[in-house]
DNA sequence: TCAAAAGTGTTTGGATTACACCCATGG
DNA sequence: CCATGGGTGTAATCCAAACACTTTTGA
């Protein structure tokens, strides 16, 4: 590392989201459709490169994700996934991606992409099965993203984040089955999370009735943290073969 | 995004180590001291620019980690932490870095770094600490290598990673006293490392006696994950403000 | 009145805690 | 024999799973 900064080899850097939300009782994610090759015509993640010299990664994430759905920026969450730099993940040039995760309500204007590009959800399942391809190494990055969601159910309250603003337990207890893909106990789930501290607030509205008892209204709580964890059912993943140095989770 | 990639802003890339150990009862991070401007005589995290067009992320770090410490590859667990970007982390020109964490034993030739920078291992405690200064934005990635070996420690077998190749239960629980800062009860600590199926494997060796009963010796099993989580005593960071869109934590 | 969905009560078992207590070695 | 650290036993407690049961609506 010497003074000369100017020897230093320079690499586009791009920035790339999943977006996920829960649709149809199914978690899908935002692809759109390349227009241009290397992969054209094929589905990718949301993406640019960062737009110039003086923008935070962060805040090229939130532009595309306003640019790509046109979504209120209040209503949802966004985190840094992860780099991703393997040397031939882009065959045109060098190219290592930031990527991040957002976490966002079933939208009124779902496929409306604000790019030219068409934008359109995805159920996770379709879009990991081993018929489906994606552009670049965009498979791995939606099962990392699908991961992660899955795991911060485990100790976060931003299952709420997949919720319309005032939403019922049910309403919750369905974004925790379709993000693992099991089935909760009802009633336990209810104790938990009415009984956890700052989960949720309820509002003193009651959701009009869809044929059986009207279920109470929230909104989402100012806890963050779960202690304990909602822990999934069946998390027998243990006993992998062994640890390897420069492991792929984070 | 268009067909002539010659125009996107490329930017330069580093790749920075948070070197974890434990030594003398303290969590200690290794830094160097900066031979050139800016920064030049602070401290900060061993790293450097990516070398080629064609090294990816991972092996850049297992390079600069081999580089610093020279350090047996194969005793030390290395994953990514995440990016940072912020557009003026760096005074001479736009530097994204991605940044990993390593947890590594106690090294025989801890000082001797391969580069001509001094290495040193710091408490993480000092190196935090309000007085400190350290380079760049490092003092914020120090405090989330730190953040992520403690969350590591509860869900995954890596404490391991901080010991010699056979320990006694007592080394391990040291190793989780020393990352946390907290005590443990001893004899709940080794019922249930023991009784966690692939956490420990004993070799049938004993440890020379320091003047009682000598322990049992083990070596690191084949679990990578602990089910149910070894959760730190003292976990009362429940309901912070609000959670923000863009949250830093990963 | 019945079906459907919301919500509460209760039992039980697993895991963690907080201890008392025994074991094996060095001096 | 006694101090020192290693390891086991046990009761209380907390938490979650399982499931019976009551409440409140629409048809």
């Amino acid at each position: 590392m010497t003074d000369s900064t100017w020897q230093i080899p320079r690499i586009a850097l791009a920035v790339d989201l999943a977006v996920l939300t829960v649709r149809n009782n199914a978690l899908q994610i935002l692809l759109v459709e390349r227009g241009v090759d290397p992969w054209r015509g094929q589905r990718a993640l949301p993406g640019g490169f960062l737009a110039n010299d003086q923008e935070d990664l962060d805040a090229a994430a939130e532009r595309e994700l306003a640019e790509e759905t046109g979504l209120d920026i209040s209503r949802l969450y966004l985190e840094q996934l992860r780099a991703y730099g393997a040397p031939d993940r882009d065959p045109r040039s060098r190219v290592v991606t930031v990527c991040y995760v957002a976490f966002v309500p079933d939208l009124p204007t779902p496929e409306a992409g604000g790019d030219a590009q068409t934008a359109a959800w995805v159920p996770v399942q379709a879009a990991l099965d081993h018929d489906t391809r994606l552009a670049f190494d965009h498979k791995r990055i939606v099962a990392d993203a699908v991961e992660r969601v899955r795991s911060k159910l485990e100790y976060t309250t931003l299952a709420t984040s997949f919720c319309p603003p005032e939403f019922t337990v049910t309403d919750l207890r369905q974004v925790y089955e379709t993000v693992w893909g099991e089935t909760l106990d009802q009633r336990n789930f209810h104790r938990k999370v009415t009984g956890t501290a700052g989960f949720l607030v309820a509002t003193g509205e009651q959701a009009t009735g869809q044929g059986g008892r009207p279920a109470a209204l929230y909104r989402p709580g100012p806890a963050t943290t779960l202690h304990p964890a909602m822990l999934r059912p069946t998390t027998s993943a243990n006993n992998q073969p062994r640890r390897i140095p420069c492991a792929v989770d984070a």
